[in-house]
RNA sequence: GGGCCCAUAGUUCAGUUUGGAUAGAAUGGCUGCCUGCGGAGCAGUUGGUCGAGGGUUCAAGUCCCUCUGGGCCCA
């Protein structure tokens, strides 16, 4: 796209005026500079070039200019990017950008291209894994962060070529299922609960979970009867299996209503029981043991043991010396399933249907007629999106992969900081907490806010502004509309912020409509959808050269650069990157509508231009918005 | 004890990867702007010794060292 072309013009200016004053390998920086009066682009070069030629910046800076302009005197036929270069006094290159001709480019190919669809990928197999949340509780808002960000990269790979499967892994054989299980068969639990209002994975969560945990401390045989049921859904008992299953599924398929709520989806449900009951895990011992990457401790306090040695961790028990195998070890299978080093033998059924009408599979182990054989293993890259207090293990289990594949990169933590509960929030929870400290939240402890509840208190929000708003929305359009806006506003919250740092949940600011918000990015795609609509233009002119409004001109460039955000946002896998363009475009659009008529304008060309401009925004607007899981409203 | 991460406006955060021009948003407070294209908007104002100290550099929120405070993981 033009921007790109335009930096790299600059960036073959620079070189060129290098070159004739005969100045070898510096190394410069092209930046956006601080303020529009600088121009488009900055050069660096001159600075650090002051000691090399013992003159000041300003100086070097015009000698290089000086180059450039006698280059364009004698090239001046060709079409340029840039429409002028200066030497400015404190030492940067300053470029400006031909807009006329990076403005009529972009436009028109907005315009013109119905799908705008970025080839970055070339049909690269992706295997994305999110949500995995223990099948024993509703979701809470730390979850959602999960769901939000797996959906999104998954959305922005889809759109950009990539064949992607996103899976979610249910550890239905572990810990927490037994905790519930206590519940159900030691402290009779009615399997249905009593107050039939209840969502079941909430009764699971908030009643048993809770319930059970606090009882482990007054009881310490309760303990032993988990470990005792922990040990039979490992070993694979029927009778249990069957019972944890019937109960596990149900908590799934409330969670995954809420998943599918969030605008997720998926492709694939794994069940670590499965990867148990297949001998996957039985075979991956045993490669592990053949191929020597982890090795039995005959002394010390590990002695009995399977340990792995690791670089940078150090050792690291697999198999205890009990031979029942650690946390990790379950870990490895599905792993090594992903990057194609273990051969998937599973079979598929048909699970549900979903809210985009696409089948979510899950695995079985059952030998039935109807299970198929799908390709879902293996790919090229995978990425599995967990919390950064996993890093440690998914870094060891990185490296056990890299013994079997050296050349294993394929393999890709995208680790995310846990949501905290804001000191307010805690609060109001009814939680001690000292001032200006955030709370983390447990499950386990009934210290959290649940998914749904947030929701479905931005529901009525939204409801209540929308009604204020548009009292002629009602009905089913009221709800639907009320429930996009909830949506968006929980969606674009939980991935606007660095993965890296933790996220403090506010359950107050989290129901703010205003400012940097996924309903102002709402807003602002209805303006430019109301203004195509009464322009009653169908057809759309890429002739931008007579829209010379500097508030036009920043628009313009900033539409010209949405493929690099776009570039740029898989390359880093930062999915803030997106949310940051979207929110400056209509930002600037905003502006733009504010200032400038556009159906009021008399003079019929500018006026058309100008709701060609809407309507490359709107274009670009609907795609971003999309990425982040938004659903572009024509009103709200 | 070992390792990793964080600290920027009253609050929540960008900006640190790759050092560069007057450190930006949002929110809160105050104040303007709808007979005009939708006010979930726009503009103005208020608010910062970028945790502290030292170092490197023509130039440090950004790089290096030490310290303080907070968090996570491992033992």
């Amino acid at each position: 796209m033009s921007f790109e072309k335009f930096i790299s013009e600059a960036n073959e200016a620079v070189k060129f005026s290098l070159k004739k004053l005969e100045i070898k390998n510096e190394t410069f920086n092209l930046t956006e500079p601080t303020r529009d009066e600088f121009g488009d682009l900055s050069c660096n070069v001159a600075f650090l070039l002051t000691k090399q030629l013992q003159k000041s910046p300003q100086m070097i800076a015009s000698m290089l200019v000086e180059q450039y302009h006698q280059f364009r005197k004698t090239d001046s036929n060709s079409q340029s990017y840039i429409s002028s270069v200066v030497a400015h006094d404190s030492g940067y290159i300053n470029f400006q950008a031909n807009l006329a001709l990076i403005g009529e480019e972009v436009i028109s190919h907005i315009l013109k291209n119905d799908h705008l669809r970025m080839d970055i990928g070339k049909g690269k197999k992706v295997i994305i894994e999110h949500t995995s949340v223990n099948p024993n509780k509703s979701l809470h808002v730390g979850h959602l962060r999960n769901v939000a960000i797996g959906d999104t990269i998954y959305r922005i790979l889809r759109d950009t070529n990539h064949d992607v499967r996103v899976l979610n892994y249910v550890d239905d054989s572990g810990l927490q299922v037994a905790d519930i299980l206590v519940g159900f068969l030691f402290l009779k639990f009615p399997v249905t609960p009593l107050n039939n209002n209840i969502k079941f994975d909430t009764y699971c969560g908030n009643e048993i979970y809770v319930k059970v945990n606090e009882l482990y401390e007054k009881d310490p045989e309760l303990v032993e009867k988990r470990k005792l049921l922990l040990k039979k859904l490992e070993q694979g008992d029927p009778e249990i299996i069957s019972f944890a299953s019937e109960i596990t599924s149900k908590v799934l398929k409330d969670q995954l209503r809420t998943c599918w709520r969030m605008k997720a989806r998926y492709d694939l449900l794994n069940f670590e029981s499965h990867i148990i009951i297949s001998k996957l895990w039985a075979k991956t011992f045993e490669r592990l043991r053949n191929e020597n990457i982890i090795i039995k401790e005959t002394e010390g306090e590990n002695a009995g043991c399977w340990v792995f040695g690791s670089d940078v961790e150090g050792t690291k028990i697999i198999v205890r010396s009990d031979g029942t195998a650690t946390y990790i070890a379950k870990d490895i299978p599905y792993a090594l399933l992903k990057v194609g080093t273990l051969e998937d033998q599973f079979k598929y059924l048909a699970f549900l249907k979903q809210w985009d009408n696409t089948t979510l599979w899950r695995s079985t182990t059952d030998d039935l007629n109807e299970a198929n054989q799908l390709n879902f293993f293996p790919a090229e890259d995978s990425i599995t999106v967990i919390d950064n207090r996993q890093t440690r293990l998914q870094r060891i289990i990185k490296e056990i992969l890299n013994k079997f594949e050296s050349n294993s990169n394929r393999y890709m933590h995208l680790a995310y900081g846990p949501v905290l509960l804001s000191n307010r929030t805690a609060k109001d929870l009814g939680m001690e907490s000292e001032d200006q400290k955030s709370v983390q939240m447990s499950g386990r402890k009934g210290i959290f806010v649940d998914a749904d509840f947030v929701l479905d208190t931005l529901y009525r929000k939204a409801k209540e502004e929308t009604i204020k708003r548009n009292p002629e929305i009602a009905g089913k359009d009221l709800e639907r509309t009320s429930e996009e806006i909830a949506i968006s506003a929980m969606r674009y919250s939980l991935i606007k912020n660095d993965l890296e740092k933790e996220l403090k949940f506010d359950m107050i600011d989290s129901l703010s409509l205003d400012g940097n918000s996924g309903p102002y990015l709402q807003y602002a795609y209805a303006r430019c959808c109301r203004l195509i609509e009464k322009s009653n233009i169908n057809s759309f002119s890429g002739d931008a050269s007579i829209l010379s409004d500097p508030i036009e001109y920043r628009l313009i460039k900033h539409l010209s650069k949405y493929a690099i955000s776009i570039e740029d946002t898989i390359k880093n896998m930062e999915p803030k990157l997106i949310a940051v363009y979207a929110y400056e475009l209509a930002t600037m659009f905003n502006l733009f509508y504010e200032k400038l008529p556009i159906l009021k304008e008399r003079d019929t060309e500018l006026s058309q231009a100008r709701i060609s401009l809407v309507e490359a925004i709107r274009k670009i607007l609907k795609i971003f918005i999309s990425f982040v899981g938004i659903t572009p409203l024509e009103r709200m």
